[in-house]
DNA sequence: AGAGCCATTGTTTTT
DNA sequence: CAATGGCTCT
């Protein structure tokens, strides 16, 4: 058999990896060294020399959009669909055992899907209906810990509280959402994964099936699983084999329960010796390489790999010190510029920063400059509220007992239902343990209402029972359009004449759209079309990919870049602090994740890596000092090459001229040095720094200079005997 | 129901 | 500096 086109392009150590024999493998794939290449070719060789069929594979990843790719490719590679073999992500795949065992799974058949925006309602009026004290119980908070205790696989029932009366207290709320979630038939994102690793676990007939059908799982970014991930993967893949690609230098989501031992666990349990290491980078510049390496070897208990290049050494990576955040902006807009006039295009610039509020400032520059820039994450389409107020009603037409659509829709648009009658439905329904929709319908029956509550509930009932009388017999497309206008709501957004309110109404119009597209997947077997489409509104976001034509600057976190790569990359805001975090800073792990994103944001650069960082920084309205991040530091110099910093730029004349006190950009001295904002001096005691600010006339006259070593200091001019640097 | 005012609170993110 | 939430007042 013609294997040539499956190991032809491969290196060694690829091709070890594709074509190795063991029963279990573990690939170290460092950033840039093919390993969704290896991934492809290794279910390609699978197809074609161990004659695995299709239906006896599955392949699985974090996140959509590393799905899509995968299957993509696989199906390039093998001309054809791919029959039967299961590619997707970890919540896709449960939420697909749910469906096909709903019964077993202890779900109704019209289970929805909670996403972190619903959870966060929900569990809101879980701690306001236990009348505890948010300030102490922040439903943030709760969210958080509910979350993580079913990422490491526990149910409130396992949880002991040790005697500690706060700990009791958060394992009640958990235990209150868990008998919410269940009575009104709503399924978390963890949950979907728990509930499918209890499935297995206590149903061996049908854990049974799936280990004898999937012979080969193969695990993309495996870093990234959390402990709950682990158990699962090792439950389905029973005697089956293992395959996993991961890098324990790129793991950045320690912070949300994803385990970097799980490589180590894996190896210990399941390949022994059988480990590959992909080394060599196809991706960078030498220079760019030799950074990255630097940079992470400060990393305590990494696996051991090393990044090579065969190609050039390249540019070396340029280092700004901005004199503020605005400046910052203006210098990577300046280096675009260039970068396009040097004959390159938009859209293999990125620029990456540390959180996302950090984006504003690029932006407002890059509008005002007339470049076309997109920003990734934020908002996305599902996650709107009105998006999401259409799609309650819809919820509603599918599964009556979701609570959560129910609070969100009872009395949007307005309809005379106030907080009284909602506090009413609410008390009937945790009185008795039943669902908000019953308790609404006994409350009617009961006659105690007044007239006029006793008119807007009913009616609120008629609503929702006429949009699935009718809407039943449509597509779905007609479904949304209908439930959208007999709702009102298209008609309470359009009343809205802001630009607020006609964006809304035009997202209305465009979910019809989304629907009018949507595709039923084959996976989603006998599911309506209706429960296929809320699904997919949960677990996609439907952020939509640019086109090769499309040409714009790329905006976005140092965490949404990981899996991608540029030309020319911007890492911004290096400033202890804020990169690494403040959060992080006085804890040596959180410090060593931190490095890692560095160490994965300088590893998307191909051709060009731009660091920055401001020496003065806007954080939550006020001014602060900021010290160049340590992560500069530990870049050894002959990678760098330091860029002085302009030294005219001030805020106040540029951001709000009539907003100030008039300011004055130069100081003059009584030897007649002149002296402005942002200019570099030198102090004979504490070195070089930059004029930050200055008050006072004469010999009065104080300024405030940032020193690179002591921090930020107030002088007396006369004394302070200043040079220019 | 809706406008307007004060206090609070701010990572990272996918699913 | 925002966005958000709760509150009061109309």
């Amino acid at each position: 058999m013609d294997v040539s086109h499956i190991i032809d392009p491969l290196n060694d150590a690829q091709r070890q990896a594709v074509t190795a024999s063991s029963d279990h493998m573990l690939i170290l794939a460092g950033a840039g060294s093919g390993k969704t290449r290896v991934l492809v070719h290794r279910i390609a060789w699978l197809l074609a020399v161990d004659n695995v069929s299709p239906h006896n594979i599955v392949a699985v990843t974090f996140t959509n959009k590393a799905a899509a790719e995968m299957r993509g490719r696989i199906e390039g590679m093998i001309n054809g669909s791919l029959s039967g073999m299961w590619v997707g992500t970890f919540h896709g795949l449960a939420h697909r055992l749910l469906r096909s065992h709903w019964a077993d799974a202890d779900l109704p058949q019209g289970f929805q899907i909670l996403d972190s925006d619903d959870q966060f309602r929900l569990v809101k009026r879980i701690v306001r209906g236990m009348e505890l004290d948010e300030a102490l119980w922040s439903p943030r908070k709760v969210q958080w810990y509910i979350n993580d205790q079913k990422d490491e696989g526990y149910r409130a029932s396992h949880l002991d509280s040790g005697g500690d009366p706060y700990q009791k207290q958060l394992i009640q709320v958990y235990l209150a959402y868990e008998q919410a979630c269940q009575r009104a038939g709503l399924v978390d994102f963890a949950e979907l994964l728990l509930r499918s690793f209890e499935l297995f676990r206590d149903k061996p007939e049908i854990l049974q099936h799936y280990q004898q059908r999937f012979a080969h799982v193969l695990v993309d970014e495996f870093q990234d699983t959390n402990t709950l991930q682990y158990s699962w993967i090792k439950l389905l893949a029973g005697a089956g084999k293992v395959f996993v690609v991961g890098d324990d230098d790129q793991s950045i989501y320690g912070w949300r329960g994803a385990k970097v031992e799980n490589l180590q666990h894996f190896q210990k349990e399941f390949c022994g010796e059988n480990l590959v290491r992909l080394e060599q980078n196809y991706r960078s510049t030498g220079n760019i390489l030799g950074a990255a390496n630097a940079l992470i070897s400060g990393n305590t208990g990494r696996m051991g790999k090393e990044l090579w290049s065969a190609g050039d050494k390249g540019e070396l990576i340029d280092i700004y010190a901005a004199f503020n955040e605005l400046d910052e902006a203006h210098f990577v807009k300046e280096r675009i510029k260039q970068w396009v006039t040097d004959g390159n295009s938009h859209k293999e610039c990125a620029i990456l920063y540390r959180s996302n509020a950090q984006s504003r400032v690029f932006e407002e520059v890059l509008i005002s400059s007339g470049i076309a820039y997109r920003v990734y994450g934020g908002l996305r389409f599902f996650d709107r509220a009105e998006i999401k107020d259409a799609l309650a009603y819809l919820r509603m037409m599918e599964n009556r007992s979701d609570d959560s659509a129910f609070e969100r829709v009872i009395n949007t648009p307005t309809r005379g239902i106030g907080d009284r009658s909602v506090a009413m439905i609410r008390d009937i329904a945790r009185g008795n343990s039943i669902t908000m929709w019953e308790a609404t319908l006994s409350l009617l029956s009961s006659g105690q209402l007044a007239a006029r509550a006793q008119n807007a509930i009913s009616g609120f009932v008629n609503l929702i029972d006429q949009l699935q009388a009718f809407a039943g017999n449509f597509v779905l497309a007609e479904q949304v359009d209908y439930v959208v206008e007999t709702s009102r709501l298209i008609e309470h957004y359009s009343k809205d004449k802001s630009e607020k309110g006609q964006s809304r109404k035009e997202n209305l119009e465009e979910l019809t759209n989304a629907a009018k597209i949507f595709q039923k997947p084959q996976d989603d077997g006998d599911m309506t079309e209706l429960a296929s489409f809320l699904s997919h509104a949960a677990l996609e976001a439907g952020e939509s990919q640019a086109t090769d034509t499309d040409d714009f600057v790329q905006l976005m976190t140092l965490h949404s870049a990981k899996g991608l790569e540029f030309p020319l990359v911007f890492i911004t805001g290096l400033e202890e602090g804020l990169f690494p975090h403040g959060r992080s800073l006085d804890d040596n792990v959180q410090l060593e994740e931190e490095r890692r994103l560095c160490y994965v944001g300088m590893t998307r650069a191909e051709r060009k890596l731009i660091m920055s960082y401001a020496e003065t920084r806007r954080i939550h309205g006020s001014e602060n000092y900021q010290k160049a991040s340590r992560f500069i530091r530990e870049v050894p110099d002959d990678f760098m090459n330091e860029i002085r910093p302009r030294a005219q730029v001030s805020r106040p004349a540029m951001q709000r001229p009539q907003a100030r006190k008039p300011v004055r950009s130069t100081i003059l001295m009584q030897d007649d040095f002149e002296f402005s904002l942002g200019q570099r001096v030198q102090h004979k005691k504490f070195g070089e720094g930059v004029v930050l600010n200055f008050e006072g006339e004469g010999t009065s006259a104080r300024v405030q200079v940032n020193f690179e070593r002591e921090g930020s200091k107030w002088l007396v001019l006369a004394y302070a005997n200043l040079q220019g640097a």
